[in-house]
DNA sequence: CAGTTTTGCGCAAACGATTGCGCTGTGTAT
DNA sequence: ATACACAGCGCAATCGTTTGCGCAAAACTG
């Protein structure tokens, strides 16, 4: 380590004061009129002492911290973690930095790392949220700009940026109807978040009236849950339904190492469809058929929506209205039904 | 809102100084022998105006982030998806929140997050790294705990904690070569990466004098390079290999795509194996054999060594001895070999 | 040459917290 | 009465930046 490189000791070693030196290294060289030979003058020392500006005191006075929190409910999902791997790397594009909480689908939790982002003095959130109710993100979203992604809240002035859970469902839950399946079993996640409410409503108004058994179960958006449930669900007998739907990836490998047990074959002697669109979807014998959601799109927009707020709030221009916006799933259809 | 929220409006407000305040608020009132009705009358007052502590004020003045940065070449990717949830949920079982980068497996981009986390003052770092030299880690080393995952360098000062890549392969290998298969293909990932090479070495050296055809291609752990791999490498010939390992989870989806559309089938015309321990590598059909890596334990274990670390540093005690440790992996068979 | 403008830069306050040191006032021992 | 201990608290410096304001010297104007 050289010697300690803050704008003081550069200030010293030039002869020049610290706001000089500030002004300099901050690029307000001539917006401050500062003369050529001292501009050359501070950016050889600081060159050559490696000066780095110290962030923390940096957001201290500037009240800015080039930092957005991030929150989700669980990063070893794998769909949380391709939607946090989007937007880190939009962030990053911007310059910006990511302080990642996860939440673990507690709302507790979900509140202190909201809390703690606000302490940090973070410039914008983005958070897939868990709890039930709005209140607690209005509050926060009062004292910075805060972007839902993928779960929202039924009445809100948030922004968020969801997929269209209902429509999905819909499209999915048709298409098996129009198959032949009759009897069709739907395997949900958490029941209170609203993306699994909408998919659950998309699937009950696709198969209304059209001569469909079915039955809801489950209540984690989890590979034991899928398993669990299934087993549950068919009691022993492979006939009990004929087609499966899973409402997550990570659902769906429960249920077919269930149908497994059970001596099925997706496609063969029962019809299978997931939702979400991991990767090895493709790779399962047979590929699995899907209602794949335009993430990298979603996450585009959000951070976009956050950007425009952010923006916003550093001018002091009152809050922009909402953007709440829905972008559209697509059915993948494969081998599986 | 409520009132702006800092000691000096509390001060204000109780009559009491802000070093008072200050003291009280941070529980070293009776080290400081603070009455008992000041205690009292601010801490009333910070509870009802809802005081919070500015946490990029404290930062500045003791020095100190509460925070650690991690950085991996992708989150994307389930293996460190996983890797990252463990860890993040034992730094918060610590109070310590995440800075996380994501590298994309890019040296000029960890360089860049690792230059920003000391520039932001964490408390520390844990780091997969990229680079094929340790000279920048250790480097950063110097001023910050830093504990590498995953991978490591060859000799270096720096703690890692990783697992015994080398003896994962040679048991994979081996298993392979016992079971009879003769043409083996190994499809590897990232090439210069520490992991990748031994494990190249394990299976080399298992190998070895065992009348063993084989061959080692590829050049990325991911889906699409284990498909092109395994394309290229059959040429059209499904019998060019009677078993293949691939060295990730990621590659074997891909390499599985291409046997199938070899007209192969795992575990009956071709033996496959595969390192990582992906939920889904149960689930696919037949379910894979594969090297699983203790990733709860080397999480856990980088965690501690990095605590035990910034506790040195931060009592000003010369940097302990680095711990270097392997953990060991373990085979789990399957139906596919 | 006096007056005005421009150039180039520094002073000092602020951001919100922490902390070493010292000050005052009361109680106790001598 | 003198000394001393200690309880209870505040002063002010400090962390490293940023920035409004103002000052002196140089340059220009008429």
């Amino acid at each position: 380590m050289l010697e300690k490189t803050t704008l003081a000791a550069i200030s010293e070693r030039t002869g020049y004061s610290v706001s000089t030196v500030s002004r300099v290294l901050s690029g307000k060289a001539e917006k401050y009129r500062i003369s050529q030979s001292a501009v050359e003058r501070v950016t050889r020392e600081a060159r050559r002492c490696g000066y780095r500006p110290n962030l923390v005191a940096q957001s201290l006075r500037t009240r800015q911290s080039q930092t957005v929190g991030l929150v989700v409910p669980g990063i070893d999902n794998p769909f949380f973690a391709t939607l946090s791997s989007i937007v880190i790397a939009q962030l990053d594009a911007r310059g910006y930095h990511t302080l990642l909480a996860d939440s673990r689908e507690s709302e507790e939790e979900e509140r202190q790392a909201l809390e703690m982002f606000q302490d940090r003095g973070v410039d914008g959130i983005l958070a897939v949220p868990v709890a039930s109710s709005p209140e607690f993100h209005e509050e926060v979203g009062q004292n910075v700009p805060l972007v839902l992604i993928d779960r929202y809240f039924e009445k809100t002035s948030l922004s968020y940026v969801c997929t269209d859970n209902y429509a999905g469902a819909y499209m999915a839950a048709r298409y098996l109807v129009d198959k032949g399946y009759r009897r069709i079993l739907a395997i949900q996640g958490v029941p209170a978040s609203m993306p699994n409410r909408e998919r659950v409503r998309g699937f009950l108004d696709a198969i209304k009236d059209r001569g469909v058994e079915s039955r809801v179960v489950g209540d984690a958006f989890s590979v034991e849950n899928g398993s669990r449930e299934a087993l549950a669900a068919f009691a022993g007998n492979p006939k009990a339904y004929d087609a499966v739907f899973a409402f997550s990836a990570t659902i769906l490998l429960g249920t077919i190492s269930a149908l497994r047990r059970l001596g099925l074959t997706e496609g063969k002697d029962i019809g299978v469809i997931s939702y979400d669109n991991n990767g090895f979807l493709d790779f399962m014998n047979p590929p699995v058929s899907r209602v794949e959601q335009p993430l990298r799109e979603a996450g585009e927009i959000a951070v976009d929506t956050l950007f425009s707020l952010m923006e916003a709030h550093l001018s002091g221009l009152p809050r922009p209205a909402p953007v709440q916006q829905l972008v559209m799933p697509t059915l993948v259809i494969r081998e599986s039904c």
